[in-house]
DNA sequence: ATAATCCTTCCATTAAGTGGAAGGTCAAGA
DNA sequence: TCTTGACCTTCCACTTAATGGAAGGATTAT
């Protein structure tokens, strides 16, 4: 299969299949002798799992790893576990970060008046 | 004053001054004959503005409008406001995105026994 | 005088792609 | 058979917001 037709079942983008080929990350089973890359249905998957694992923002470097555990039948599962949780704390701490950050942001804007004066108390804090 | 006193005063590394000076954020109020920058009070409360709007996670491009804003003594508050919202609104749709994420994420790692056998609900989702 | 600590500019790197240019390939229709 | 259009290829540049480092000039302290 051409990389255009792999994108599409995969729902990448041509772009970003290369791209990950170019890294190394999923590469294309073989190439034509002109050069075209040939995805068969195992390189789909492939894909199509990491484009899992991105939309769950796991790291290309994560995506790495994970992709090497789901290759290997022998795997233990504490080890995906462990990639899991390590990229769950790290949710979890930006997701604190911002609602800290949208509560004071929310305190701000609430006290601003948004009128035709100057009088502005988002600038006054920031300064 | 020395861009390296001034890092110091606004509480930025002085790579960071140096980049702002350099995109025409905060630029040095003059330059020595020999080309060091120098910073006076006000540029350095520009980059204390700077620095809280970053914490704030505002870009550069909303630092630079805010600037603008900070600057003009008969701004509105208005347009002040304008800023703050849609930045808000972009925090609150990131924040929304991770607690899904989170929960997601949260469901499959509990899912996964996390043991030496590779049966693995992680995985098994990804795949 | 010299060493240490500034400072300067310029280039490379980070993450994860995306956009575009220049050019080769392939399948279908006239 | 020739051509047209839709593929494909590689390579380079750009995005964000800095950060790291090299090479070399300026200033300050001993």
């Amino acid at each position: 299969m051409n990389i255009g037709k792999a994108a599409d079942q995969a729902g990448l983008p041509t772009k970003t299949v290369r791209y990950y080929a170019d890294i190394g990350l999923v590469l294309p089973s073989s190439r034509t002798q002109t050069g075209y890359r040939n995805y068969d249905i195992s390189s789909i998957k492939k894909l199509i799992f990491v484009k899992r694992a991105r939309s769950f923002d796991f790291s290309i470097k994560e995506c790495r790893e994970l992709l090497g555990l789901y290759e290997e039948k022998n795997r233990s599962s504490s080890d995906v576990r462990k990639i899991a949780i390590h990229h769950l704390e790290e949710i979890k701490r930006k997701e604190e970060d911002l609602m800290k950050l949208r509560i004071e942001l929310d305190h701000l804007v609430n006290a601003c008046a948004g009128d035709d004066r100057p009088d502005c108390p988002i600038i006054d804090y920031l300064s």
